[in-house]
DNA sequence: ACAATGTCGACTGATTTAGTCGTGAATTGT
DNA sequence: ACAATTCACGACTAAATCAGTCGACATTGT
């Protein structure tokens, strides 16, 4: 599995935070509850956030985490890679991690597939996957008036 | 990562039997040799192709490996599917397991991905990988020579 | 017979994943 | 000042996966 349980998570906490941006802080508690992340571990997720500069947080009584910058301006692509390191799908085209010499032959098929896949990440906003989340739910409503 | 050395390891072997296809069987202990693989661990990954109808193993001396099919027919898609399970990067993906609802929110862009992933990879076959090694090859010796 | 080769399953150490927990720091209301 | 609320951070852990190793056994050519 190229994604972990910590980008699933980490982007469902974005979404959060982007629904409910300009309505002030979001508490870890309702995050996790609404999207069924463990709040612990939550905890670490939004500190990664917050240091790769995504989220900003408010301590005390009615604090909690917000967007750092517009929902709009923040890519899948980027949050993913703050979340997990690098997206390569092959340990060869990783060149955070240096002696990966290109023997396996492949490199050069896997090469493609992750041009496409980080130019496809980097086109999809955070804001893009709020809205895609609402007009599914407005699906659903209208599913259920029927 | 999405494929772990498994998958790196068993395609660099079908590229080993590709190029020496028509020549009768080749031993494990020097696919191991030039394709620099731990023998003891090639041992399984050559059980899972032969399991799988890539290869077929001849034992006694002038034993070892060969593909089970032409090169041509086998695809990439196949060989890495066979050796790693599911390529889906994304847990709720991922339809070999069930329970895997989509809640996650970014799932519609990932699917994107994926399907360009197994078409790409279903349109590459271990001959074409051979193909691309030997004109490498062939660029080595030219630099070689200037 | 015997040497060369593949087959198979048990076992293992290292790493990663997916968390939990406890303590402490900042902020607000009273 | 103090209590309540909320985030911050590091230590710890159980389970799974990865990347193999090893030894006993089966098959076959000479």
């Amino acid at each position: 599995m190229l994604l972990s349980t910590k980008g699933d998570y980490g982007v469902r906490a974005m979404i959060d935070l982007a629904k409910h941006e300009g309505s002030g802080p979001v508490q870890r508690a309702e995050i996790a509850r609404r999207r069924q992340i463990p709040e612990s571990y939550l905890d670490h997720l939004l500190a990664q956030l917050r240091r790769a500069g995504f989220v900003r947080s408010v301590r005390g009584p009615g604090g909690g985490h917000l967007l750092a910058k517009p929902a709009e301006e923040i890519c899948l692509l980027h949050v993913l890679e703050a979340l997990e390191g690098s997206l390569a799908p092959l340990a060869c085209l990783d060149n955070t991690v240096p002696g990966q010499e290109a023997i396996c032959g492949q490199e050069w098929v896997w090469q493609e597939i992750y041009d496409n896949m980080r130019k496809t990440l980097a086109a999809v906003s955070v804001a893009q996957l709020v809205e895609h989340e609402r007009e599914h739910e407005q699906q659903a409503v209208i599913n259920y008036s029927i």
